[in-house]
DNA sequence: TCCTCCAATCTTGTATGGTAGATGCATGCG
DNA sequence: CGCATGCATCTACCATACAAGATTGGAGGA
């Protein structure tokens, strides 16, 4: 193996690897989104992990990556170095760096975190909504529904996200929103094992109650609405456990 | 400069730099703690910067601080990647590498993010405190009232800090309490500059408070108070901005 | 006096070679 | 046949050299 490397540009790495288009998940915390060749490791690496291109528990090293990457290991040194601090990467000296497998406890304490947050948010949305806070949320839920119905799951899990993030701009606190952006890719990737089965009717449903609610300035309401909408994600963490246990630890 | 730096072991650093003894926080997300030099870097550059030692708005180099550490660039680089991660410092590509300036915004929402995940967790304990959750926190404060009368406000804040973490444990999340560590470092860098004034005997008042309200299991007293105790950190917030307006961006 | 331009000199980014430690397998011994 | 030992080979770690962008200062001209 490792025959033949230098001199191949970055776009080498669409070879055997990434089918991603192009405009996908919101632009995460990076500011200047491609300046120098370890953000583009650094995304490029992120993505096939969260879409499971690469899988928990694969073992890559830093010349592996850099031959298919055509750079040199030090990019990619740095950009491993970054994404075992975001979780998604071991690295284990002088021995080899894996892909993290997906730890359940993590992931359940990941969700404590963002339930914690959400919960404090929609409380603050619903006792102090702005003016135009329900036609925004009631304009996002519609176009959730067109996702729906055209079965575009992609589009579908971006216009959930954005539906969150907009509560918490709608709190003052999107900011925030991106500080736990980081935890929030152990969810992604669980969440990506479920792409298929995820009920997007039910997804829905629950938006529009705590829409509802959040219009109706119903601070209790809207509070338990958001942790019962939060809460069916974890049945599917345990059948997800159950469908692909080798991923988990 | 940058001469004659090999071969002097990494205790040189004691030179100009930090003046901290041994035990001080409780060790951080780090696993293995001294196994690199590049974590060992990210260790004392890290303690220098919550401390002020590395001041807000100071200008460091690669090759500085790795003159001064006695190693190459090469782990100095790694250390710097880490803590802009953690939002310590701002790389600035091809141009300098500086110690952030506190974000008051940041500061905020760390604090946003802190009482939601802290409320959460006071709910849970109060809800279903453990048998031994009285006497552990009696103790905590117990101590706190030694070290606040011996005047030893480093100890103080080391308790201080035990007892969010004890609440934390008992409520069965303590991993989670790991993950906010970082974002909690914003924090500290504030805390640290109001050691001096900080009113540990009104803190204390309120850690009783707090654990009558656990002990009793009053949920919605529980939160009230310990939304009253984070709160009261608001005020010296704006104060600390009036005395260190450097440090503030 | 003020503005423009250029070059010396900073900075971080990248490439590459060498080193120490860990792993796995083959070999040799009991 | 089972087990210990040593070597080939992998890994990440560290040091060094080079490259390229950015800043700063001064020289020179209007």
């Amino acid at each position: 193996m490792d025959g033949g490397n230098s001199g191949e540009a970055f776009k080498r790495v669409s070879g055997p690897w990434s089918g991603r288009e192009s405009g996908q998940v919101a632009a995460s915390v990076l500011e200047a989104s491609e300046e120098t060749m370890a953000m583009r490791v650094v995304g490029a690496l992120r993505d096939d992990i969260v879409t499971m291109v690469l899988k928990p528990g694969d073992v890559i090293s830093e010349s592996d990556i850099a031959g298919r990457y055509g750079v040199s290991r030090q990019p990619v040194r740095e950009a491993f170095i970054r994404l075992a601090q975001q979780g998604l990467l071991l690295i284990r000296p002088k021995r080899a760096t894996v892909v993290k497998k997906i730890s359940p406890e993590g992931v359940r304490q990941s969700r404590f975190i963002r339930e914690s947050i959400e919960v404090e948010i929609i409380r603050r949305v619903a006792a102090h909504p702005g003016p135009d806070a329900a036609s925004v949320l009631k304009e996002l839920i519609a176009e959730q529904e067109t996702a729906s119905a055209a079965e575009d799951s992609r589009r579908f899990h971006t216009l959930d996200e954005l539906f969150h993030r907009t509560l918490a701009r709608l709190a003052g606190v999107e900011y925030a929103w991106q500080l736990i952006d980081d935890h929030k890719m152990q969810l992604d990737r669980v969440r990506y094992l479920t792409l298929g089965v995820s009920s997007s009717q039910v997804a829905i449903g629950e938006h529009k109650i705590i829409a509802a609610a959040v219009a109706a300035g119903d601070v209790a309401g809207a509070e338990a609405a958001m942790r019962a909408h939060l809460a069916r994600a974890e049945l599917l963490l345990s059948q997800t456990i159950a469908d692909f246990p080798d991923y988990f630890e």
